[in-house]
DNA sequence: AAGCATCTGCAGCCAATGGTTGCATGAGGG
DNA sequence: CCCTCATGCAACCATTGGCTGCAGATGCTT
């Protein structure tokens, strides 16, 4: 068998910038909250037209973060969970890192005011 | 007194597209990692040219991610670590609300799954 | 069956922006 | 005094997020 859940790759480039524009990220936390919904039905609750609101889905389908199903004569899309979980965990992974460094470099720069003291009062 | 840490207001756009692009977070992440340097400095740690680099360290600047200091002749870029901090949280923010809103649909979902099953063998 | 309503998809247009090159300027080092 | 080198500004191009408009498909109503 393999590994039960998926390794937490480093977020991609697409992925980021799937999630980074603001409005991608509204109609995707549409999809999250309100569940799946069509282009038409998610371009009602969102201040710009449906146009854009495809093109929008389908950036988020090229990243994985959604699919598409047809229904009835709509096209319906739906949060891939486990992708998008996926994502929460390297966003996690990311500000953990990021913590990490900072952290590092704090108490680099807090070692060298202190030997800066010593060195200016000797 | 006011509250010791900021309080984790949620993140805005100017922030989510300041780390959203995948060439900016790579110049934010050699500020992280390797410490303050100047737009020269960066560029050629980077696959693209130094005005490329300025205008990233504009668009973190304006986000408050980043500060400039002149020094010698050059201008030398520093994290603001406090403010980077403080986008780490919101993203957990983000990402843990992702979670709660997954799990709760997981949950209906099976749910209506488990209903189902019911329905069709009675 | 005819027609209407509505949802999708495609094409073309505009503005913002991430990238480039080129040039002018200013500050230190021979 | 000149040369180097880092900065900043401007012009330009490609991509992309927004729009409008139109054509095609499909279901509902008369």
């Amino acid at each position: 068998m393999t590994v039960p859940t998926e390794a937490p790759r480093p977020i991609d480039d697409e992925l980021w910038s799937a999630i980074g524009d603001p409005s991608r990220r509204r109609v995707l936390d549409l999809l999250v909250s309100q569940g799946p919904a069509s282009a038409s039905g998610l371009a009602g609750r969102v201040p710009f037209t449906r146009q854009a609101v495809a093109k929008h889905l389908a950036v988020l389908e090229r990243a994985g973060l959604i699919s598409r199903r047809p229904r009835d004569r709509e096209v319906v899309y739906e949060v891939d969970t486990g992708r998008l979980d996926q994502v929460t965990r390297a966003m996690a992974e990311v500000a953990a890192q990021w913590d990490r460094r900072l952290a590092a470099i704090k108490r680099l720069a807090e070692a060298a005011h202190a030997e800066n003291k010593k060195r200016s009062s000797s």
